[in-house]
DNA sequence: GTCTATAAATTGATAGAC
DNA sequence: GTCTATCAATTTATAGAC
């Protein structure tokens, strides 16, 4: 169901498609939900309490902010992997109707909490005071959510990879490692 | 025009918004264009020709691939400031009709460029070598690409700021510097 | 070039039989 | 729980006057 959103977006999928990829008719859906954007509702609470659940887990909320951060990082990367295409569908909310505004009403607070680490790890020296907070931690969340945009699960690169990938190249940067 | 498909995105975004935003009625629109989704298509072309044109510049074409890799990276997130509504409708394409998958063939092409700069860069030893270079090169403009989520131009956050993030982040990382 | 209809198709959702 | 209609609204696009 949610894969098909992934992989036409949400408003070009139409109730046909989901019936079709469903094996049933159109109004046979209509038993088991109420309407399309109920199906959006159930999709991004999925992807928002995965990703919620992450800032609860204890490596999460234990120890230097910058292994707490690390840590969030790959787990997001991870979740991202686990729930492709219910997180895909939240990224790509718009806030056009009042269920996209209360998942996005509820992203900006995870997008608080992050922000929040980062400050944490910044202010305990872990991280570079350099440059914005703010800034930092979109250009961090930006770069891991911007997996969905090609990741699939069960092709080439496997998601703990990723998160390697994602977390090396955050905290040393790309530059040739010492030699 | 492409501000409307910013908003809301293309699919959600009907003739009857882009009339009322351009003060005229839906048929007047009909005078200028032949349909919606050659609207698309004008969108599309302009951001996908401003990128391309990044590629010639000659500090994109000498130099070592490090710097070239550096200045692309910079003049990306610039043409992403300067060309926000086409650019952001570039990425959130899906593939769903023949212009769409137009798009995103040649959107493929460039990618396909950068990840030749990126593995030309670790060649010449000027970035660590021990990532995969295709998924370096997904991150990295990932990165730069995720900025088109948030970013809207007269903001607080100057373009100039944001590309120097971009470059310092992706180049060093956020470990502490040093000290 | 812009307008007022209006056509033509799509699509989310419902009614009611089985 | 799934089906066959079918509705009602939306929406892209056209016709033709001014």
């Amino acid at each position: 169901m949610a894969r098909e959103f992934l992989a036409r977006g949400y408003d070009a999928t139409t109730m046909e498609h989901l019936a079709a990829a469903a094996g049933m008719t159109k109004s046979s859906i209509y038993h088991h939900v109420s309407s399309k954007e109920q199906l959006l509702q159930l999709a991004v609470s999925r992807a928002l309490d995965a990703l919620f659940a992450v800032l609860e887990e204890p490596p999460s909320t234990q120890g230097p902010a910058v292994d707490r951060l690390q840590h969030v990082v790959r787990r997001s990367a991870e979740v991202l992997d686990a729930q492709l295409p219910y997180v895909s569908l939240l990224l790509r909310i718009r806030g056009n109707t009042p269920v996209e505004r209360e998942a996005l009403d509820r992203r900006r607070e995870f997008d608080a909490r992050l922000s929040a680490l980062v400050q944490s790890a910044i202010d305990q020296g872990g991280i570079r005071a350099d440059l914005d907070p703010r800034l930092v931690t979109r250009l961090l969340f930006g770069m891991v959510n911007s997996v969905a945009e090609w990741y699939r699960p069960g092709g080439s690169t496997a998601a703990a990879e990723i998160a390697d990938a994602v977390v090396t190249l955050a905290l040393d940067g790309l530059r040739r490692t010492s030699d």
